[in-house]
DNA sequence: CGGCACGTTGAAGTGACTCAATTCGCGTGG
DNA sequence: CCACGCGAATTGAGTCACTTCAACGTGCCG
């Protein structure tokens, strides 16, 4: 019987790419490290050459830059499922660090292991390689809100991008989902000051749109809640759910 | 004799990961087709699903969003030797638009090629990968960028980026490289408005650190740039240059 | 009950934006 | 050769969104 975590992992992957049976069958050989997390804990810092990558099992953590001036910047938030620093199995040194939010779950997988699993399986290669695209993708998108909207419209998007992600990763209930972060933290992620964060939510719950309450996001109305931002969830490329290029590369490779 | 096209990418690949010498005559195969533009064509567009990635032989290319308003946010910028839509392979449809800036020549490497190719050269695969991660870290970077510094430091930064980039591919002068773009996209670069970028860039000449003039950056003095703009280089990942992983990579296969 | 972190609110200041007019650089055509 | 046109850059002025500062409220935990 194969590790939970390896077991989420496979499924995971599955859900985007497709994965050769043979290589689904080197994954479970996987031996990840368990850990939990508190809230506000570094995994791994901006300079570290980590050995290890994070799959996230449960709670929220997030990437985020520090400047010389300890001001922090927020990049982007991962939820369950998630592989927030897969890319240090080729990029060696941390331009960025990772934490915990919440109180997380998270498992370890060892690079040692990882690169012994890749260099035999290429459609874990190509799995791998297509999550850390999807996260490229959601970092453009980041530039584009944080450039282009403003105020309100900027935090209904996260609100959105969040919600969205969370039901995808079927971790969200109806209306709500988790959403850990302090609106000191908002403003780090969005660029704007924690009182500018304040007033854009008031504004979107006097707008029904929806409402930060203890740690969760509570969404009053889906459809307001897009339009204020104006969300195109094409950017999270949620089609990629029906796995065909992973088929072709297998095609292409027989 | 290989197309002078393939021989630059190897060179580039090779610039930071390992290629297998059986991998590299397989990439010498490759038959891409060369293609000259004239500025501010799209080459790619936002919901296109393209059956070729761009290989940039000179001129500027960038990438942007469009949102149903009509705003453009420029996302990054792509010089000679860059792959600016690789991710094109494995995210079927695009969620961005990619332009040209200045006239540029490129080379369009067919999809079906490349996935044949990368089937079965796993190092190949790797120098691709990390190609995009490499991207994503610079995405990352544009967060913080817009999201913690403001009006001169922020273009000093992206200044900073593009002459140490322009560097890097062999294709800045002393004190200079071209840097096509005008005010208005600048903003649109960096969230801030055509006014802004104006008056940012004169402060940075009278401050004697850099001038915009006739689509080129002249830095006058380096050093008081890049202080400027609290400039730190690392998340360039410049040190990949000894490509230490691929060559690790090749043991744990063999 | 006290302490602390987080959230809320008001008020004042300012950096950036928009609007609008002017200037510059450059290529085109009369 | 010069007038013209056009895109880009520059400049000034008024406005506004967001920031900063500071005080106060609230909920939770020891």
């Amino acid at each position: 019987l194969p590790d939970p975590a390896v077991a989420a992992l496979i499924a995971k992957l599955s859900s985007h790419s497709f994965i050769a049976p043979k290589d689904e069958r080197s994954l479970a050989q996987l031996h990840p490290r368990r850990v939990s997390v508190s809230r506000m804990r570094d995994l791994v810092r901006q300079g570290d050459r980590p050995d290890a990558s994070v799959f996230v099992l449960s709670g929220m953590l997030a990437r985020y830059h520090t400047l010389a001036s300890g001001d922090r910047q927020y990049l982007s938030l991962h939820i369950a499922n998630d592989l927030p620093d897969i890319q240090s199995l080729f990029l060696q040194v941390m331009d960025h660090s990772l934490c915990s939010l919440d109180d997380a779950e998270v498992a370890f997988f060892s690079h040692e292991e990882l690169f012994a699993l890749l260099a035999n399986a290429p459609s874990v290669t190509f799995a791998f390689w297509r999550q850390t695209l999807l996260d490229a993708a959601i970092f453009r998108q980041a530039i584009t809100n944080n450039g282009l909207r403003r105020g309100g419209e900027r935090l209904a998007h996260l609100f959105c991008e969040q919600f969205t992600r969370a039901q995808q990763a079927g971790i969200a209930a109806d209306h709500s989902c988790s959403f850990p972060l302090t609106q000191t933290q908002i403003g780090q992620m969005l660029g704007m000051s924690l009182v500018s964060v304040n007033r854009a939510a008031q504004r979107l719950l006097k707008e029904r749109c929806a409402q930060l309450r203890s740690g969760k996001l509570l969404v009053l109305d889906w459809n307001r809640l897009k339009s204020r931002a104006n969300f195109d969830p094409s950017y999270l490329h949620l089609d990629l759910h029906a796995p065909e290029i992973g088929r072709r590369m297998r095609r292409t490779s027989e």
